[in-house]
DNA sequence: GAGGATTTGTGCTTTTTTGCACAAATGTGT
DNA sequence: ACACATTTGTGCAAAAAAGCACAAATCCTC
């Protein structure tokens, strides 16, 4: 950018980042921070790409919209890509979770002890069942260990204030899906990880992402009754 | 279609079905299904489309390339077009799934009752922890639970030649994640649903589905971010 | 059996995402 | 200091996805 003037609009976080590149910045920063344990200091956008799954054009678009990081004819520098990247995602700071519905799965997500790693921090446990609450679950892996008490579904406003958690997942039957999002929301939560396998209403400006693995098994199942032979 | 000649393309699946639309049959197929299940005869876009959270036209279309088999005027049966679904994507047939790494996640899914219900069946179960090879982990919900041996990583090819499965889940941890999924690959197996947060690279003609829920906190948390006030 | 009310199916437009290709910038070696 | 090898950043083209709007088909009523 030689001729055009000084002032660099890249800086603040103005820029509007597309979502489909928001959807694949974690992925980059997972490599990155491996790269980085493995010490090593600089990687090329073809290497880093390889790395991710996707082709080494769309890394750089992708990584454009940050800032321009890079050097050109040298790569990017593993440790200050990672650190922006994190910036920019809102990973320099600890995220507050609070995980409704205490079953296989949320419990599953409980003892996992890589999102602590990630920033992550599950702070509340909440179900409806009566044998479930006042009992203590571990909470992430070997090292950082946690209990956490079990909750009741009538406390989950306080819960929410109390412990300031801003993501909430559900985990609940599909049944109870509903009624979970909307309490959720009421008690202030604008960022919700679904595993019910609803849709969820919500109001505007709540995000709701939803997992859902059975769905997942199905779209292998139709990909793989097409291989034929 | 008026003018147009009249042999309809339509009919056998010949016809090349986008990959989003493949992606949200199955919440057409789910939110059908329990429509079925509340006796539930007809129903219009609109409605379908509010259900499964995106709009009605879109809905059309991906209906349409399945073939027409609404009613103008009147709407869709709910049973009929429950079964075109299900048919297109293969769910008329039971599908068999081996799940690599038998730990939080491993367990949950082999818990876990609602795959049965759509045509998954979890055949066989393979970790390399000693300790768990051998143990019995008890598979789907009440009802139907049967007790699966765990194996050990070294037979897995034989595993899946007696259970005849063909999606394989690959539950291990990160670093032991492209080893099995190139064992599974080894063994036959072309679809893959990947919850180990790294990018799989397999040969042309196998699929791989990757689920990674650190990355749905993340970009939750990004949205977040902004949510400036 | 004609007219009006619905609701699908789809041609067309707009937006988003991906892919290509190359100039611009940097490092290296002589 | 200059030619050369690399690798980024990005303008432009292509493809994919989403959204709009309306004609065509069906049902219902009188
Ligand atoms: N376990 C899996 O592998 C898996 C796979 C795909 C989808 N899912 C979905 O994830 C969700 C949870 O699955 P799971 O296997 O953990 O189920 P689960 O039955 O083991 O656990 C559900 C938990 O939610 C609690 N609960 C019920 N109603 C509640 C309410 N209103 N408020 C708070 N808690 C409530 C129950 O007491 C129970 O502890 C389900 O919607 C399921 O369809 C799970
Ligand atoms: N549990 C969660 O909620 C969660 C959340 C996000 C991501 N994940 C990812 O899912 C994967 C599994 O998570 P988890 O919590 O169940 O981990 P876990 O450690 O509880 O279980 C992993 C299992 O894999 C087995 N294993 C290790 N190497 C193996 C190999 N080579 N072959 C076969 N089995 C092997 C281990 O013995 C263990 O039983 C991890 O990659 C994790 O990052 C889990």
């Amino acid at each position: 950018m030689p001729s055009k003037a000084s002032s660099s609009i890249k800086d603040g976080h103005t820029h509007k980042i597309s979502e489909a590149t928001v959807s694949r910045l974690p992925a980059y920063y997972r490599a990155l921070s491996q790269l980085a344990d493995a010490q090593q200091i600089r990687i090329s956008s073809e290497e880093l790409a390889a790395l991710t799954g996707v082709s080494s054009a769309m890394l750089r678009k992708d990584l454009s919209h940050l800032g321009s990081y890079g050097t050109r004819g040298v790569g990017y520098e593993v440790e200050f890509l990672r650190y922006q990247i994190s910036r920019e995602m809102g990973l320099n700071q600890d995220w507050s979770v609070v995980i409704v519905g205490v079953g296989n799965l949320g419990r599953a997500l409980a003892h996992y002890g890589g999102f602590g790693s990630r920033g992550f921090r599950v702070v509340a446990l909440v179900d409806a069942d009566q044998t479930l609450i006042g009992t203590k679950v571990k909470c992430g892996a070997e090292g950082k260990t946690v209990e956490l008490l079990v909750h009741a579904l009538s406390d989950l406003e306080d819960v929410i204030k109390e412990t300031n958690a801003r993501l909430g997942v559900v985990a609940t039957p599909a049944e109870s899906a509903q009624v979970v999002s909307d309490r959720l929301v009421k008690a202030g939560i604008r960022s919700i990880l679904n595993f019910a396998p609803v849709h969820l209403s919500v109001p505007e400006g709540v995000d709701v992402r939803k997992v859902d693995l059975a769905s997942e098994l199905q779209i292998l199942a139709f990909h793989e009754q097409r291989k034929a032979i």
